[in-house]
DNA sequence: GTCTATGCAAACGTTTTGCAGTGGG
DNA sequence: CCCACTGCAAAACGTTTGCATAGAC
């Protein structure tokens, strides 16, 4: 049975007030701003669970390592602000899946991740 | 002043024998049947080393951790088996620039992970 | 002989787990 | 009053580093 705690109802308004892929210990900071006593270990397993439940999908991105982001945005990609650092949803995707792969090979799922300045650092 | 020792030499040969991405752990199990005394701390020194000087990219791959390639192979991707578990460099790239990135991003690079069967699993 | 690269072990950052105790139902 | 969930601390995992010494030059 599954019961309602006040840390993942913490969570569940950090991903709600910043709706952006965020890192665990950004979830963290934001956390303990409602839960002064959230734990790390609390937050890990309260991630797993939000993942799991399908409120949540785990990306691993190349340059930001793991980070979490709500579920419900369709398909799209992420995109690495190499000045700001930021992570960026970007809906839609250019990808050919003709092109993508090669005879013989069955392609189920991809991801893009881009990388470059984003409109507020490009000013 | 570089040296050329056997524990280097024998990482090249691993590349040079296995040309595709390897991680650290298959990279060191390799390297022993050479050199039986290979240390886990060398093979991460040297790959870097390899890495700096051009020999070798780093791929940060969402399934399979941290990779390791040769150079040289020109603009590819990655193919995730989920079946026998093998990444494949496929070459060519079905990204669609224009429509990758909305207006005012500046997509400097991008990397892209195709999940699915290869042709020998598909079989 | 010099001094870089190695092996080993300890340190590190991130994530997971064991356990006793808190608190939601 | 249960027992799922928490906090804490230890363990686990991949990677890095300090140090004494082997070995390339």
């Amino acid at each position: 049975m599954k019961r309602r705690t006040s840390q993942r109802a913490a969570l569940e308004m950090v991903f709600q007030k910043e709706d952006r892929p965020m890192g665990v210990e950004e979830i963290l900071n934001a956390g303990r701003k409602i839960v002064r006593t959230l734990n790390q270990a609390t937050v890990y397993r309260n991630l797993k669970i939000m993942v799991d439940n399908g409120e949540l999908i785990q990306i691993n991105h190349p340059a930001m390592g793991t980070l979490y982001e709500r579920t419900g945005k369709g398909h799209h990609h992420h995109f690495y602000c190499r000045i700001c650092g930021r992570v960026f949803e970007l809906p839609g995707c250019g990808l050919d899946s003709k092109k993508a792969a090669p005879k013989g090979f069955i392609t189920e799922e991809h991801e893009i991740f881009l990388f470059g300045v984003c409109p507020s650092c490009a000013k």
